[in-house]
DNA sequence: TCGAAATATCTCAGTACTTGGTTACTTATT
DNA sequence: AATAAGTAACCAAGTACTGAGATATTTCGA
């Protein structure tokens, strides 16, 4: 029972236990964190290999997606969405303004922000890919049925939230 | 609906819907990948912080795991456990043998691989290490019950499996 | 048994970030 | 009104990888 980050899936992993017996109610939680690893990876790996061939990393196809939704935001605002750092902001949105996708604006009311706004042209690839990548990752889950598909939801909803406001650090 | 790889975990997240209608399916499954990659983000963070203090990062703990639960390994073996490249894996070791925790072998049937082995010092810190860490886990994922642990595992370990089979490249 | 294809690891340049610190501006305190 | 504290974005340096080969060895087919 390996919990790496990123898990190579393997129907069948004949495992020889050397040792380490866990108690009962911890290997259930160590189940189930290696289990949602590698769904993540399985599926994120899908999505991502998707995302590539439009020359996107799944980062800047998130600030694309999250302008389409939401219109102009903040970079401060798009950084806590995106979760990466100030740097990484300043980063993306320049590699986004450098494709010619993304560029800034001023904030009137704070000297200090800026907004990123989608350009004609990255307006234009966002709806242009969009309807594809949602169909695509409708067949990625699609091992599961609608019904389990709702109720997964439900149960990992629950735990993002615990575990975001859990504090163990 | 934004479906970044990671994203921020926001009880509230009020969202001013501005277009793009999906159908009813694509929804779910939409919700789904989100529910999933934020579920992810929250449990890894928590969970990367805690390695992080032993200064590790996630894919060197997973080897000294890996090592420990299944004995001395070869160099490819691990790099499909632990999903990097070829190149990756080499850096990796390479890294966790200038920290004296992993030694690298011959292999005595094939003389262009190696194997991978803990040191003793390397035994001693996953030994010293995995107890605390499995049970931050079991606190990180306390937001459910046993039951829905359970429940949870089930259906992630199908979804993982399922998607990792889907041929959609 | 010979050569071709496959496999295991390594190398090296490049990339997508993070970390830590700086500047510019805003808000709060006195 | 002046100063301290906080916040928004940016910058430079560092890190943990990836990707595309290169090399050594093994396996497979004719």
């Amino acid at each position: 029972m390996y919990l790496s980050t990123k898990m190579k899936i393997t129907a069948t992993s004949k495992t020889t236990v050397r040792s380490v017996p866990t108690d009962g109610d911890q290997s259930a939680s160590l189940k189930l964190w290696v289990v949602l690893a590698r769904a993540y990876a399985a599926v994120s790996s899908k999505v991502d290999s998707d995302i590539a061939q439009h020359d996107l990393t799944p980062a800047e196809f998130g600030i694309l997606e999250v302008l389409h939704h939401k219109g102009p935001l903040l970079l401060g605002e798009m950084q806590r969405k995106i979760l990466v750092t100030s740097g990484g902001i300043t980063y993306l949105v320049d590699r986004l303004v450098d494709k010619g996708l993304v560029k800034r604006e001023e904030c009137p009311n704070d000297r200090r922000a800026r907004y990123a706004v989608l350009t004609p042209a990255g307006d234009a690839l966002i709806r242009r890919i969009f309807p594809h990548h949602a169909k695509r990752i409708a067949r990625i889950v699609s091992g599961l049925t609608l019904r389990d598909q709702v109720e997964a939801t439900r149960l990992l909803r629950r735990l993002g939230l615990a575990a975001a406001e859990m504090p163990v650090d």
